[in-house]
RNA sequence: UGGGGAGUCGCCAAGUGGUAAGGCACUGGGUUUUGAUCCCAGCAUUCGUAGGUUCGAUCCCUACCUCCCCAGCCA
């Protein structure tokens, strides 16, 4: 696959021109293992693992779990799945933060000497008085000026568990007056007792995020350390730290940013995925309405598809909001090649073929791909009672509508011509079977076929042969396009989910989990993964087919 | 209003002193037993605004406007 070039790439391509890391493409992918990935990760996944591959480099794959407060191991396992899935391999470069606690101790105790970082006992709120305003500049601290022993001793003492959590903090000695919050001495470690996933209650310290990432870069080698938009301003800091350290360590990445992905009619905040998940909004991280990596996988989204969208997208430094009809787009591009073709009536209305004979079946036969005759097809049985979708018959057509209306004629898919000649409704007045009269000389695949042209071609399954099975119909979890922006559980799209009892060829009965499918004129169906019984198929509607009649209407 | 960023077609996004790529969307037309797919064509005299430099500016300079991010012992 050829890619448009984006800012990174150039600086990448500039870099080996000049030789500036021997050749040597290094990138990660730093998740916090605090929740499930989404979209948004699928764009970052993509464009680090991506330029590794195409530069032939390397890219690893690295959790940041300095903060063992809200990172679980069942958030490690799904990102490990995902990033699989998505289809990118780290090889032999799995690492965590918590793999270098002991080095990144080490560096504190060697910027404590340095006089370049002191132990801090002032509360959480007299810090955050002290750092000044957007306008205003911090003021130092009293303790800033501990001697190296006192601020040494303090620090193991930390580390040993002689103080509560809280009482003291490890900061960077840089500037209260520096015009960048980030650099007004901010706190590189912290005292809490919490149960690691991985190291256990082995630390009672924790180091912050701007001190363990720009260090796990350079003791891994990385050279592009690609992160987000919002961490631009901390990139003074990244470098200052690897600049006092660059005794102990000679590798001194880039930090790039870009910008996140935004998408219309959902949402990326991990607070309000977790929101979702936790009041019961949505059925769990992996509901088929969740921009999760989990949740698209169940909604019938492939990696392929994924992929493409991260292609298409691009990549820049302007934050800008991707419509969601980009993503479905990509789906049915994907699907539109690789998936069979099959039919199911979701909301079948009874038609009877009056001058079919009672006990008359006949082979109708359908390909399972127009384009890709190789793929073969399969014999579709007809009888004198059919279903047809209630949306293929109008008793009263509007303007264009070509369907079947009474008086007027339409293709049986793969079978013959029918004209409606009766309408026949219950006492209610709701139409209950419709009847036809077919045409037996225009049977598809016969020299008959071509004599009649009529522009109506709907999709049937005989009431004999049809078997009933559960489809879910999903749509857009918000009916707001920027439902982040306000009250987002006001803009739940109700009508996100709906469960119905469909029928469908009975070939269907034996699909497996993850196959896809294309409902002809209904969309694109997944088996899924979770609900699926043996002979008992659940379709989940993965995207519908683009309907340009249904947008003229 | 301190600091850091961004503004190129409806939505993304290349280009960066030589006269605006591409994709998606959209609009026509063709093919088609999916109102799908596919194909073909059209779609920015203009690059946030105003000045300036230049033979020539989206690109350089100046000023301005708009939007985003930052005051966690989160990442």
């Amino acid at each position: 696959m050829s890619h448009a070039s984006n800012f990174i790439r150039n600086i990448v391509e500039e870099d080996n021109r000049i030789n500036r890391w021997g050749g040597r493409v290094e990138t990660r992918f730093p998740p916090e293992p605090n929740g499930y990935l989404h979209i948004g990760h699928a764009k970052s996944i993509c464009l680090n693992f991506g330029l590794a591959h195409d530069y032939k480099g390397i890219c690893h794959l690295r959790f940041d779990d300095t903060n063992p407060e809200k990172e679980t191991q069942e958030y490690v396992d799904s990102i490990l799945d995902s990033v699989k899935w998505l289809g990118f391999d780290w090889g032999e470069h799995l690492h965590y933060s918590s793999d270098y606690f002991d080095k990144l101790y080490e560096f504190s105790e060697y910027l404590i000497n340095q006089g370049k970082a002191y132990v801090d006992s002032l509360t959480i709120e007299e810090i955050r008085e002290q750092r000044g305003t957007l306008t205003k500049v911090g003021h130092n601290s009293p303790y800033r000026e501990r001697s190296v022993t006192e601020n040494l001793d303090l620090f193991r003492r930390m580390k040993l568990g002689e103080f509560a959590d809280g009482r003291h903090v490890l900061r960077a000695k840089i500037s209260m007056a520096s015009p960048n919050i980030n650099l007004r001495d901010p706190v590189i470690y912290r005292i809490r007792r919490n149960h690691h996933h991985r190291t256990g209650d082995k630390w009672c310290i924790y180091p912050m995020y701007d001190y363990t990432h720009c260090i796990s870069d350079a003791l891994e080698n990385i050279t592009h350390s690609i992160c987000t938009l919002e961490f631009e301003d901390h990139r003074p800091l990244y470098d200052w730290i690897l600049t006092q350290l660059k005794t102990l360590v000679s590798c001194h990445p880039q930090q790039i940013e870009f910008a996140r992905l935004k998408l219309t009619y959902t949402v990326m905040s991990k607070r309000i995925l977790l929101e979702l998940v936790e009041n019961k909004l949505v059925a769990g991280w992996d509901d088929p309405r969740m921009p999760t990596l989990v949740g698209l996988r169940r909604r019938g989204y492939t990696p392929e598809s994924i992929r493409m969208f991260a292609e298409r997208i691009g990549v820049s430094k302007a934050d800008s909001w991707i419509d969601m009809g980009v993503l479905e787009d990509c789906l049915r591009e994907n699907l539109n090649v690789r998936a069979q073709r099959r039919i199911a009536v979701l909301r079948p209305l009874k038609l009877i073929i009056d001058n079919y004979p009672d006990s008359l079946e006949e082979e109708c036969f359908a390909p399972n791909h127009p384009q890709k005759p190789e793929w073969g097809r399969r014999i579709l049985p007809l009888s004198k009672t059919i279903y047809i979708e209630r949306e293929d018959f109008m008793e009263e057509p509007v303007k264009g509508y070509y369907r079947l209306a009474p008086g007027a004629e339409v293709r049986l898919r793969y079978a013959y011509i029918v004209k409606c000649v009766n309408v026949v409704k219950n006492s209610s007045g709701k139409i209950k079977e419709i009847h036809c009269t077919y045409d037996p000389d225009t049977k598809s695949g016969t020299s008959g076929a071509k004599i009649r042209k009529v522009k109506g071609n709907i999709h049937w399954l005989s009431s004999k042969y049809a078997q009933k099975g559960e489809i879910r119909l999903y749509d857009r979890l918000f009916s707001h396009p920027h439902p982040e922006s306000r009250d987002y559980t006001a803009h739940l799209n109700p009508h996100s989910k709906k469960t119905i009892s469909a029928f469908i060829e009975s070939s269907l009965k034996k699909a497996q989990p993850e196959e896809y499918f294309q409902f002809e004129r209904n969309g694109y169906f997944v088996i899924d993964r979770k609900d699926t019984k043996p002979g008992r198929p659940v379709f989940n509607r993965a995207v519908t087919l683009k309907d340009s009649w249904g947008k003229r209407k």
